[in-house]
Parts: C-alpha cells; sequence; structure tokens
DNA sequence: CATATATGTCAATAAGGCTGACTTATTTTT
DNA sequence: AAAAATAAGTCAGCCTTATTGACATATATG
C-alpha cells in the first residue's frame, strides 16, 4: 500500500511468519479465555456464545444464515440453538413471507447475556486500541481482512453490512 | 502512539468493537481450517499442530513450558503427546542436567509434518501480509500484541524470544 | 531424611464438533 | 397439479479435546 514491495520481503521470512503465526495464537487463546470463563458459570460454552453474538448482530436471521457464518453442521448447531431457545435466550419465530424459515432474535435475557460478553471482549479491544493507536489500528483491521477467505472478506473491506 | 488521543475515539464505539471482534473470529476460522483439514486426514486435530508447533519452536522444550503455553492441563497434553511420541513425531529425552525433565524435539517425520502445516498457514499470512503493506503490518503486530494478556506479551514486544 | 518438583497415568465427565439418514413443511419449478 | 428444491428439525452414533481428581514414580533440593 504505502510501501515499495521490496519492503515487504523483510517481513516475509519464516521468523516474521511464524511471529504472525504465534501473535495470533495468544491473541486468540486470551481473547476468548474470559468470556469462556464468564459462559461457564451459566453452563454454555463458546458456541453458544458465538450463536447470541452474530443473533444481536443480525436481528432476525435465519438458521441457515447462521449455519454460513458459523460454518458448523446443522446437527450442531441445532444443539446448542434449541438450548438457547429452551431457556429464553433466543426468540425464535416463523417468518411472514417465506414461512419455512425462522427468525431468531434476542430476548431480553439474551440481550443481557450478550451485553455482558461482549462488554467483556469489548474492554480487551478497546484497550488494545488505545494503547497502540489510531494508525495500528487501521493496520490491523487491513492484515486481519486479508487473512479471511475472500468470501466472507467483503464484511469488512466493502461498505456493506459487516455480517451476512 | 502517532495520534493524539480524540483520534481513537471514533475507533471505540461500539461499531468498531463489534468489527474488531468479528475481524478476530472470522479471520481465525479461516486460519485454522486449512490446517485443520490437512491433520484430519493424519488422524490428527488442532491440539497436535500446535504441540508439534511449539516443539519446533522451542527444540529440547520440557513438558512443563509446554504446558505453560497452552495452557491447557497435564493429562489433556499427555494424551496428545504420547500419541505424537509413540506415532514417531516427537522425540523424548531424559535430561543431562536434571533427569526429572524430559526434552521434547521433533523427528525428521515431525519436521516433514510442522513444515507442511506451517507452509500452509504461512502462505496465508505472506500473502496477508503482501496486500497489506508494511505500514498495515507493524500495526497488525502492535494491536495483536496489546490484546495478549501481559504474562505473554514481552514475547512480541520485548527484543526477547518469541517463545517460551 | 523430608519435601518439593517434573512427569506420567488411570478413571470419569463434558462440550462441541462430525456423518448419515430421515421427516415435515413450504416454496418454486416444470 | 405434480415434482423438485429449500428450510428446518431430529435421531443415533462417533470422535477430539478439554476438564477434574487421585495417585505413582523418579529426581532434586532443603
Amino acid at each position: 500500500m504505502t510501501s515499495p514491495f521490496s519492503d515487504l520481503d523483510p517481513y516475509l521470512s519464516d521468523e516474521e511468519v511464524r511471529q504472525a503465526l504465534e501473535l495470533l495464537f495468544f491473541a486468540y487463546r486470551d481473547f476468548t479465555g474470559e468470556p469462556d470463563a464468564l459462559l461457564a458459570s451459566d453452563g454454555f460454552g463458546r458456541a453458544h456464545h458465538r450463536v447470541i453474538y452474530f443473533v444481536k448482530r443480525n436481528p432476525m436471521i435465519t438458521v441457515n444464515r447462521l449455519l454460513g457464518i458459523l460454518q458448523i453442521t446443522k446437527q450442531s448447531l441445532s444443539r446448542v440453538l434449541s438450548q438457547l431457545v429452551s431457556e429464553g435466550y433466543i426468540n425464535q419465530e416463523t417468518d411472514g413471507g417465506d414461512r419455512r424459515r425462522r427468525t431468531l432474535t434476542l430476548t431480553a435475557k439474551g440481550e443481557a447475556l450478550e451485553g455482558k460478553l461482549t462488554g467483556c471482549q469489548g474492554a480487551r479491544i478497546r484497550r488494545a486500541y488505545r494503547a497502540a493507536g489510531a494508525d495500528a489500528v487501521r493496520g490491523f483491521k487491513t492484515v486481519l481482512a486479508q487473512i479471511i477467505n475472500e468470501d466472507d472478506r467483503g464484511r469488512f473491506t466493502g461498505g456493506g453490512p459487516h455480517t451476512v
């Protein structure tokens, strides 16, 4: 982008690549650690978190679209989702337009849990962003977007919606 | 860092935070997707990958230090590690200095698998780094390091070794 | 000698993925 | 109207990866 190609070569050494792999490993490990602990006390796991998060982000989302985001099987989602529905975290309604579809929305209880979890992860992000500075944040987003498969990259590079 | 504090405020909105959460989710999902598929054909899982990776990075590492990196229990590591040892991917020797310790090193077979896996993830990183540019790469590393818990952040911010 | 450390192991449990097969309801296509 | 495709749900069984707790062994250190 702002640098000639040759400037990138030192960034592409084996050592440089391994540093990136490790940054991603440790960052993701710590990024998920806190919410995992919170979830455990509610009897949930990371899978529940992901469902709650993406339903919050995409109210009225259908099961199929959720499957596309999570990239897990219908059966895997089913166990988690039906638990969240039966325990009153997610509301499920038949779509008006296409009555085969069930639209998912968070209940007040679901909103509360989502807020707690996102607040926790958000605090980590805010702290990191403040410490790193705005320039670094731009770079962070640019590189992460490039790491994502092309199918989903548009959620972040385009002007479109971030999810679904 | 390079920007006054007020410049950071727009980066700390709820929307901005959620974008970061999603970037991390999608990037990690795709980052682990390819090696997971490779591993499955060898009958291994992501846990084996992590062990092989960090043994490659830290030849002669002890079990305890590996546990510290992975942050899993001894019993969880044991199953994966003993499998890798018995199938000839990792060599285990009694430490000369402290004979309670077992030092771990990759065999040629282990090196080969590690190379295949890291090559795969490395290609993704190299492509992303080239597409994003050197400035973005700096920002990427800065923010990720800040996301990591303080205990392990020194692996990346200091001049010291990246691991252990 | 006593204690602490490093490692290994047995047993039981759980979350969260997977495949395959099949049903039901509804919409779309022919 | 019949056929095919889509959306969702369900049953049964399997695997990996993690957990806890208890205990064994070898070695090092006080």
